[in-house]
DNA sequence: ACCAGACCTATCCTTTCGTATAGGAGCAGG
DNA sequence: CCTGCTCCTATACGAAAGGATAGGTCTGGT
């Protein structure tokens, strides 16, 4: 049998190094691994031919599921899943809308993602049970799901005390557009302003 | 050479398989992995014989630093050293002020682990140069007392997102004068503004 | 086809924040 | 006395934040 051919995005080195390291000894995948979005689609500009590609939920360049529109996109027909330290529920089922042939959260164990590569490289969708069945989902956080997928990534900016002008450089945005989110996030807060909602954030451990 | 004993405490399963897997791969050592704090207590309630303990910050009953110090209280003259995702510079300096033996970013490569793993093990402490280069930040709750009175009674109040013609009313001054106390407050935090400078107060516990 | 919701942008406006400069009052120690 | 420190105030200006209104796209669901 041939091996699978893989390409996997982290920027955790540790992370890079063990998956890949695991994989390839279990002499189950040929594993290309890079640490950021931009690193993927060069790659695929020229090499279309993997089997499967493992994409970090958090990374430089990913902007949520939007890395994940891009590798589709610059690969039709290639399989991507995602792969995240958190695993929350909602984001799950949005990548598989969005494409993803399957999402891995990091509390799976090494023997799962064996299984899930193997599943996933043959075309087999592939999302662990326990996120199919945890429907109700017992809400990580009440707060953070209220708020829709870009307020909560600018409630993170905010938690980092930038701008309004940074936040916007950082998810392409206008400064406008940024307000409104900074407006309608503080609302949901109950905040009067972002000083108290990043605060209000921070106490409730979501960043 | 007798492979060292190396007790591992990571709640996603995918990362302990993959670490373990690794380390063991290497023949570098014998690793026990368990998913939280307890059964790390548990285990060392009965055998303490592991050359090194690896925690990661975040996971179920660590509460910061208080697992560190289970720990270390648990076994004491273990070598305990702390793993994690992030990479906040001032923890890393607790966590050696702590009494760990080593701090790790999931950001270091396999091989870097291999030799951090080896070197604290044999009870050199490590921490990545790069942690110790950044800027030091330092001090984390002398905080409170490099600044004055006055700066303190402002500080308190930009914690509960008050905006400075509050914090004026309240303490009876001119709004000017707020501002004046908020910009050295900034300077002296480190902070880029009153969000920042509120979100550094509350990190370190001030308020 | 239609509607609802999330998302993005624009214009206009007011308020707040942040910075700079220039003082003055009070108190400590050399 | 002079020096240095903290504290308080004042005026002024540019930058940022916050708010209101209006309209646009795109999506999924009915």
């Amino acid at each position: 049998m041939s091996a699978l051919r893989v390409l996997l995005a982290d920027d955790h080195e540790m992370v890079r190094d063990s998956i890949s390291a695991f994989l390839e000894n279990q002499g189950e995948a040929a594993v290309t691994s890079v640490s950021d979005l931009p690193a993927i689609l060069k790659i695929l500009d020229t090499d279309t031919g993997f089997d499967l590609v493992l994409l970090d939920y958090n990374m430089p360049g990913m902007n949520g599921l939007e890395g994940l529109k891009k590798v589709l996109n610059a690969a039709p027909g290639i399989r991507a899943a995602i792969l995240t330290g958190s695993a929350p529920n909602r984001v799950a089922q949005e990548a598989m809308d969005a494409g993803a042939i399957g999402f891995l959260p990091k509390t799976l164990s090494a023997k799962s993602l064996i299984n899930a590569v193997r599943f996933m490289a043959a075309g087999e969708p592939y999302v662990p049970v326990s996120l199919m069945t945890e429907e109700p989902e017992p809400e990580t956080h009440p707060l953070g799901q209220q708020l829709s997928r870009r307020e909560n990534q600018v409630l993170e900016r905010l938690c980092r005390g930038l701008s309004n002008k940074e936040i916007a450089r950082e998810l392409e945005l206008q400064e406008v557009t940024v307000k409104l989110h900074v407006r309608t996030l503080c609302r949901k807060l109950d905040a009067r302003n972002r000083t108290q909602a990043a605060l209000i954030a921070k106490e409730a451990g979501l960043y």
